[in-house]
DNA sequence: GAGCGGCGTGAAGATGTCGTGAACGGACCG
DNA sequence: CGGTCCGTTCACGACATCTTCACGCCGCTC
């Protein structure tokens, strides 16, 4: 079983390292969200612990992130205990979430619980493809015709948005609040600056598109041909 | 969704029930541990909330006997925030832990974490099938023979409310008031043009529907054959 | 059988949305 | 300080959609 623990305190990291080992579980550590991010994919742990409290990104980014790709069940390690906190983690995708400083005994039952339930699954591939189309999740890499593609944050948050959601209709208010974040809703401009950019980035034409459709009046639809 | 409530103090009941209600859960409570066996084997909960200090039998055998015939998420309530007994009820098979008193923010995060695990079982018939006409709500996809129906949003709008109420008689005002907004009742115009549209895409004839009835002076009604 | 109201049909104008191209301004970096 | 990148915003033509109107048909009432 391998655990991959994602901190940026080393103290932490040894004392979990330590102890888990002990344990029988095989353990990797990395000090930064988009390592941990990385290394999810990479290592395809069976469990992930996660402290919120990252330097470089938020915590709940990081699950989110991580959810796109994999359902591998991740345990929020952090020093806040405000309610606000383990609401938006756990609706971000998280299975636990755990308060510093922590018990190692309920830590270790939380995992196993976490592990239990995960049962036996296989893990899908973390990278996309759409004909010559490749879409790295994990490290937000996008290759066309084995050329890689230059894109936005924006860009690629709104690609992911509908990479993630293959047939399914967003709507433009969906689409706002997901990549622009609560407060947008109404700002379609956006979206069609930004639809066109991919579009235009992809290869996509927007009167016979293979890959966005737009639904007049709606929203976007991701129709890529998995492939 | 179902969730059954084991708890023996009826205000902690009334309380869970309420605010779960609330929040759109089918609620059922029971107040001693038999009760809560049977009633995950009868009901077939999708999540149960456990006290583990029930008066007629120890909560983790509650738990273990739940766990002989269920994979049922069970979150545990308890009084009782010792180590030993979190990392007892998780190694019986519990899903979480969240000790009394709890804010009830963080147990609905809790319990919707723990159902979106449980998560992908049934989607509950997604796409209803009418002979060669498909509607698939989820993706807001209509097709006809396999192709697919490009239909406007306000065609869609109108449709969604028929197929969503099969058999049941709609008044021209509830249609109008669902589909155009409050302020709207009087417009029947706009429901012949776009009944009119729609009959077209689907096919289907006034003077002898197969989908769409007229009720004169009252309505519409859908009569589709589910197949 | 004549009058009336609701419905289906067809089509026209008005409205809104989309795609497109481009410009502006701030952030960042050298 | 100058350049680039990126997010934001605007203007315009093309087109789909919504709204509105007019007409003929049918069933009902008187």
């Amino acid at each position: 079983m391998k655990v991959l623990v994602v901190d940026d305190e080393p103290q932490i990291r040894r004392a979990l390292r330590t102890s888990l080992e002990a344990h029988g579980y095989e353990v990797a550590t990395v000090g930064t969200g988009e390592e941990g991010v990385v290394a999810s994919a990479d290592q395809q742990p069976d469990l992930v612990l996660l402290d919120l409290g990252l330097p470089d990104m938020d915590g709940t980014d990081v699950i989110r992130r991580v959810r796109g790709f994999s359902d591998v069940p991740v345990i929020i390690l952090s020093v806040r205990d405000a309610q606000s906190d383990k609401v938006a983690a756990l609706d971000a995708g998280a299975d636990d979430y755990v308060t510093k400083p922590f018990a190692m005994e309920e830590l270790l039952a939380r995992a196993r619980a976490a592990l239990r339930r995960a049962g036996p699954d296989e893990p899908p591939q973390p990278t996309l493809r759409y004909g010559a189309l490749e879409i790295d999740l994990a490290r937000r890499l996008v290759t066309l015709d084995g050329q890689q593609l230059h894109v936005t944050p924006t860009e690629y948050s709104l690609l992911e948005a509908l990479v993630s959601n293959p047939g399914k209709l967003l709507t433009h208010q969906w689409l706002l609040r997901r990549v622009w974040g609560q407060g947008y809703g109404t700002e379609t401009t956006y979206l069609r600056t930004y639809i066109r950019a991919l579009r235009k980035k992809l290869g996509d034409d927007a009167s016979s598109p293979a890959l966005i459709v737009t639904e007049p009046g709606v929203g976007y639809r991701w129709v890529g041909e998995s492939a």
